[in-house]
DNA sequence: GATGAATGAGTCTTCATTCAT
DNA sequence: TATGAATGAAGACTCATTCAT
């Protein structure tokens, strides 16, 4: 029986570094799990709690996972790959004009990740990756370089097309990212603390955003 | 009686066991916490360590804080606070016009803050802000509100003086700290970890981004 | 692949490394907490030895109570209140002249009292009164309210058949009782200290004791 | 200078097993234990406070007591002993009717002990006599074996002259003396929370006691 | 002598992990 | 598989005691 569920343990033996569970009890752990994690952090999340949550006993925990921080790496794996493909797919596609599509990632983005728990999942990243630099080197691999690279594509294609005046564009997939993130980052962090008035709401943010940095790509002339 | 006992020779020679060290040793207990919590946070840190670190025994922490949590405020208490208003006496003055005094905004606010320790306190707090609410506002009211202040002062004297296009200052203000900011926290996590030729060298860095936000704010015509 | 390994021989004689007693592990704690309480006072008590005596690790007891203090109440609660009850039982069906009534009550209290660990248990609250006020309340009404009802009940039946000589009752309740509180707590501090000359049996103290309550409380004439 | 001042441990070495101590100093520390330890038991009572309530450094403890244990035992020998025999010499000469010195025999028992801070002395030493049988030790043959002493005599004389019946005066002696001493140590623990309709006035409580205790005690005819 | 900073052994308490059921 | 009782290592915190000043 178990020899049919792969468990998420790194031991050297198993093939696949990164594999999906098929089952769907695992999913409601991990479901639990990310809860409390995002809301908590890893040493603050009691494991008692997340199966309490699960409506599984503790023990049960241990029957899918080899440890804390294997649910910890599992829970970052299996939430982050499909809706980081599935917000891929989104964008991919499009051919319009390199300010529209601009617009569009910015929107999605936003949409997809920065307004979702996956935003809660990146700041548990930042924050634990001293502790798990092999959690942080996946969500590099697996997040941030395809992002970029996603983003990197538009930009591109926009100077390309003359719609972007030339430019740094490494530089620009940080520049123009980093207030997205950020806001996605701090706001679970300080939005409950901060006067409203001092509050952007994100659609007016993202606006913003986007007319900075159309202001700063147009060609001269 | 102590008397009729000759004193062990090396008298002279022998390191007495401790020392008193009232006044310095706040500050030594704080230095070494605040590595420690930057290193690996507030749950992982553990107070023995803490203590050798600063030389002492564990009991000696509890001389001067009250408990684990009164040591963590007090690390972000302490070097918070002299290093912010240092930072900001550093720009005030300034009367250059606004473009040449945001390149000294940026210059320094990376030097000052975003490249030093100073900065992974910053991260623990947005880490730990689920755990310590009252930390985490004492860090918006004392640090990022007067940072925000600062910068919006400098936005709109380019705005009055016309060196500025007319432009949201709150907005900005959040846009183009973000890139700054999401790099001194980022950067603590990912900087080992991703490939040398993807980093992006903090000078040219911020160069980029002023560049980007001058093109963005030229005055039409 | 368990199957492929053949089992220790022994796995029939060996003891398991514990065994579930959820039904009874709290009286066993309790029991050996209460040795040890009445041993040695609350301070002086650590968990690991009630967990030992218990023959249970010192988290098990942590399973069971939520911290010393209330495994010290449950304790308290647990011990007392059903020994009260049953000697409650014991006395109050009575309907003999009082005089024998009372012979029998202080032969009871003792035997099922003042000569048990519930006598610890007595003297161990009042020793911790003070660090304890909630638990001595709760024995003042439990226990000390209710005995001197029984007592003052038996006196007054004295009294109102013209056994007793007209007498104050409340006072004769504390005074009658006294003798035989003291000797409870008196002897657990002392009687192992104190040279046997000077020792008085118990059964000869009682009987002595009845006697001069009883040529004290003569009727007239 | 130390050479004048006799400490307080039981080395062998010293001769006088209890000995009164010259010095003032000494005797502001004695009087601040006692205190906190008849308010709180040894074990709850820092030397922290005990300095601070004797104004002065918790190092400045340790010149005149070799620990917490010896300040203990140094609490009740110096403040036990004086007390007594001042207590023994107002009873010892009386020679009116045995009665009467017993009326007298208990108020002033009383009066210099049971409402004083030595009926909280003698409270401490029966909870702490399990772990102290030294003192528990002196406490038997220092106080309790000549107070029932003092009252063997009255009582003896008493039969001697007729005035109270033959009776066994080793029972008589703990008889009469448990209400006073129960009264004594028990008030110490509940009366703060013992309704106080339920309280007996001392005054009134001995006076009860005295009269029972004579018409238990009254000559045939 | 006097001080109080420093020590470190000792205890309570937590919680990830194991294992009898 | 699932459970949850039991474990025990780990860590925060206390406080009697020591010792540099």
């Amino acid at each position: 029986m178990a020899a049919g569920l792969p468990r998420t343990s790194d031991s050297a033996t198993r093939a696949p570094r990164w594999e999906r569970r098929k089952e769907s009890r695992p999913a409601e752990l991990i479901a639990a799990a990310l809860d409390l994690f995002v809301e908590r952090g890893f040493a603050a999340t009691r494991l008692d709690e997340v199966a309490a949550r699960a409506g599984v006993s503790k023990g049960t925990l241990y029957l899918y996972f080899d440890s804390k921080e294997d649910l910890f790496k599992a829970v970052i794996r299996e939430t982050i790959v499909p809706l980081i493909s599935d917000f891929q797919r989104s964008i991919e596609g499009a051919q319009d004009p390199a300010p529209q599509v601009l617009a569009q990632f910015f929107r999605l983005w936003w949409e997809r990740f920065g307004s979702t728990r996956l935003a809660g999942i990146a700041k548990l990243i930042v924050s634990e990756a001293g502790n798990f630099p092999e959690i942080a080197r996946f969500f590099q691999q697996e997040v941030v370089a395809p992002n970029d690279a996603l983003l990197a594509g538009v930009i591109q294609r926009g100077i390309d097309r003359g719609e972007f005046r030339a430019l740094d564009v490494r530089a620009a997939c940080h520049l123009w990212m980093a207030p997205l993130v950020l806001k996605a980052i701090w706001s679970r962090s300080f939005d409950t603390l901060c006067p409203p008035e001092d509050r952007i709401e994100p659609a007016q943010f993202i606006a913003a955003h986007l007319e900075f940095v159309l202001s700063s790509t147009r060609t001269a002339g």
